[in-house]
DNA sequence: TGTTTACTTCATTTTGAATTGAACTAGCAC
DNA sequence: GTGCTAGTTCAATTCAAAATGAAGTAAACA
């Protein structure tokens, strides 16, 4: 994943390590392997890196630093700084991570909820155009996952509240 | 997703309204398309389905229909019925829920956690060897890491508390 | 024993997302 | 202005995960 360069060796296997440890925690969420590779090149670098840096670290491609540097600051998990004497930009990780991972929960769960909101009420209805046996069996069991999706949405805050721990 | 057939057309827009739900969950957490299809089609009907029911309804080939039933035997979500009369085994949903889930998020978390424990032990190895200089802004930010994957592993058997409400 | 039906297995194909790279744009130096 | 460097965009490619379907197995029946 990181490729060595000129830096020195235990330098090189450092990055590399925490490349990796945000690449798997990625994978998990769901995370494309680039951002998570750029965030952590970044992140394990003590001086702010540049475009090309990253490039040349990482091994991706033009595009892809593009596309990563863009996402990435979108979502405020890096940040430009510039130094006086070099007019390209360089880029430093935003350590908060809470609001980032909050932030990040929300844009996946709430409109899933929403939507799962929308659809139980839609079921909710179509179950009483059912024969009266089937509704008898069915009824009950969209109960339990109404339940569930209640359940699911009082979840959120409290995850929110105890990361803030 | 769900395929006419011969049921009434209240049925039909039933099941794909319950098969749609547990796409859209399904997809959330990465879980594929044709198992949570299966599911639903199973939990949306007041009998128990057979294998070609499933393939029927939901117009899934063979070889889905087969993995996918063994898939969610396997972790429990169907359950086979044997009726006397009719030789094929038939499939009903475990409503248990609640164990489903948490398999299933043990499953991903734990390798996952315990993979975070191992390298981030690496990396506090690696970051002695860095310079003194680079150790002493990179020390501070792998702390950060480390309370971060403390937090979240505590998180998780507070989720599972939380489900069982 | 041969035939049919019901399912399984797994190599191949499909699909969708991530990545690339070539064409393009913007700013800078000369 | 022309040429250069740095970065962006997006159509084309690659890749991995999921789905298919053909060949294989097993049980049931004649």
């Amino acid at each position: 994943m990181v490729v060595a360069g000129a830096r020195a060796p235990q330098t090189v296997a450092f990055e590399s390590d925490v490349v990796d440890f945000f690449v798997s925690a990625a994978e998990l969420l769901g995370v494309p392997k680039s951002l998570a590779a750029i965030y952590g090149i970044v992140f394990a670098s003590p001086v702010p890196l540049s475009f090309a840096d990253i490039g040349a670290r990482l091994d991706l491609s033009k595009g892809s630093v593009s596309q990563g540097l863009r996402a990435l600051r979108e979502v405020g998990a890096i940040q430009e700084v510039s130094k006086p004497t070099d007019p390209a930009e360089l880029f430093t990780p935003d350590l908060e991570l809470r609001r980032l991972i909050e932030r990040y929960l929300s844009s996946r769960l709430d409109p899933q909820l929403k939507g799962g909101r929308d659809r139980l009420g839609a079921l909710e209805a179509r179950v009483a155009l059912l024969p009266a046996a089937d509704r008898r069996l069915l009824g009950p069991r969209l109960k339990k996952l109404q339940s569930w999706h209640t359940r699911t949405r009082a979840l959120l805050p409290l995850i929110k509240t105890f990361l803030k721990i």
